[in-house]
DNA sequence: TCAACAGTGACGATGCGTCAAAGTCG
DNA sequence: GCGACTTTGACGCATCGTCACTGTTG
């Protein structure tokens, strides 16, 4: 009697699919079960059977319910040409997520691994590589991971490094500020000479990425002040010594 | 006046939202205007925007709208945490949709480029690998990956007469059979001869694989024989005369 | 008053999970 | 008649798109 026709729960079970998931395929009509008992319950001869297998081996290769009935109901469709497009579309989920992961872990890497990381600092992060990411060409954004990646662990050693004196920086010209030294004198040129090596380290001599750089810095300069907790009145004077040192030349 | 309160359409506008979306996340709760004009008309004040804009960070991370509000409401949430989660989460997606490409360009390759392949022979094609994953272990497949790439086109096309010679093969057996050549005779031990070797040259003289396949064969070989369009009654003397073979040995 | 916007409400898609009330099988 | 099974029906999930109809703004 068992290897006539199979009920709903027998068919589940031997599946491994859900009542539920079979009475969804009989209501969107891509498997209806070709007889009823007079109760009107569902009957799967073996035939039914063999169209589940050929609907769960489409699932798995990732195709939906509508493109499985497509694939069934449509004969003569092309299955190679099926499969490319299936898998052009998976490719392309796949580059964005890489990259997406990659961005996320870019964003990790700007914090200390083991530090507690406010909300606050987390969000201004994430501005700021926006900012990066609008300022500069794909190209250039694109040579930057170059970079990143061939450098290796004492590159990025180097950038905290930089980082560091970055915020030394800044404050040795909020000290020059509070003295109120002329940007023109020797002494506030002289920590202009320092900017212009770390800036010239950063952007490899690159005039282009000087470029980008520098309209970043000049748009945005209050956000990275923010970000990194810089006095924004040495920003402003940062920009005077630099206005005296072009002034100069 | 416009500098102080954004309508939906104004900052959909600005944002690249539809105003669908924004009416949505006022709807979840996500972003409420904090004002309204007496006719009940949104009002988005600049706070209001500053949150949007963090709400389409988190979202362009990847993060769900519920995942987003969590972040946003509840102060002091572990940013890092939440980004090594997610990361988690994507790698594992990728990873995924990874095999699944695999899994697909298999199947595709198991095809002529540029051959009409009928939905029978797909849906055949789909079986026999599910039978292949089914009967040789994991490391195994793995092994079988490997030696793929590393093969390069040469085994592709080795693959391809072998292919050809096994198709050829049945053919000697079913001639013989047809003939009654009997299974011990020399003229059909040939054949075996000629079987140990094909299936000498796929298992690489791996023991473990050869069991899997010969399993495979004893249980499925007429799936087999109906994908590759063979005999069964020359599968069933193949078999007959591998049993005198060993008979005699 | 009129065009251009805004409001609310509802259904749709995806692939079932889950619960309820009522009917069937053996 | 009873317990195990089945039926249909419905809402829910996530994220809006897309009407439709009505009300507000300037």
């Amino acid at each position: 009697m068992h290897g006539e026709a199979l009920k709903v729960g027998e068919l589940a079970r031997r599946t491994g699919l859900t009542v539920r998931t079979l009475h969804h395929y009989d209501e969107i009509g891509l498997l209806k079960p070709s007889l009823h008992t007079e109760g009107a319950h569902r009957l799967y001869t073996a035939t039914d059977v063999a169209r589940l297998q050929l609907v769960l081996s489409l699932r798995q290769l990732g195709f939906s319910l509508e493109e499985v009935r497509a694939c069934l109901d449509r004969p003569g469709f092309s299955p190679l040409e099926v499969i490319r497009l299936h898998v052009a579309r998976l490719r392309e989920q796949i580059e964005l997520q890489r990259e997406l992961c990659e961005r996320l872990e870019a964003l990790a890497g700007c914090f200390h691994p083991a530090a507690e990381v406010s909300a606050e600092a987390f969000f201004q992060t994430i501005e700021v590589m926006h900012m990066i990411e609008n300022y500069y060409t794909p190209e250039q954004l694109e040579y930057f991971k170059k970079r990143r990646e061939e450098g290796g662990a004492a590159l990025e050693e180097r950038a905290r490094q930089v980082q560091a004196l970055w915020a030394e920086l800044m404050e040795a010209y909020r000290v020059e500020m509070e003295k109120g030294t002329d940007p023109a004198d020797p002494r506030a040129q002289e920590l202009e000479k320092r900017r212009q090596a770390l800036v010239n380290e950063f952007t490899g001599g690159n005039p282009e990425i000087e470029q980008s750089l520098k309209r970043m810095w000049e748009e945005q300069g209050e956000k990275f002040a923010a970000q990194f907790g810089y006095d924004p009145k040495a920003l402003e004077y940062m920009r005077k010594v630099n206005e005296a040192a072009k002034g100069s030349a």
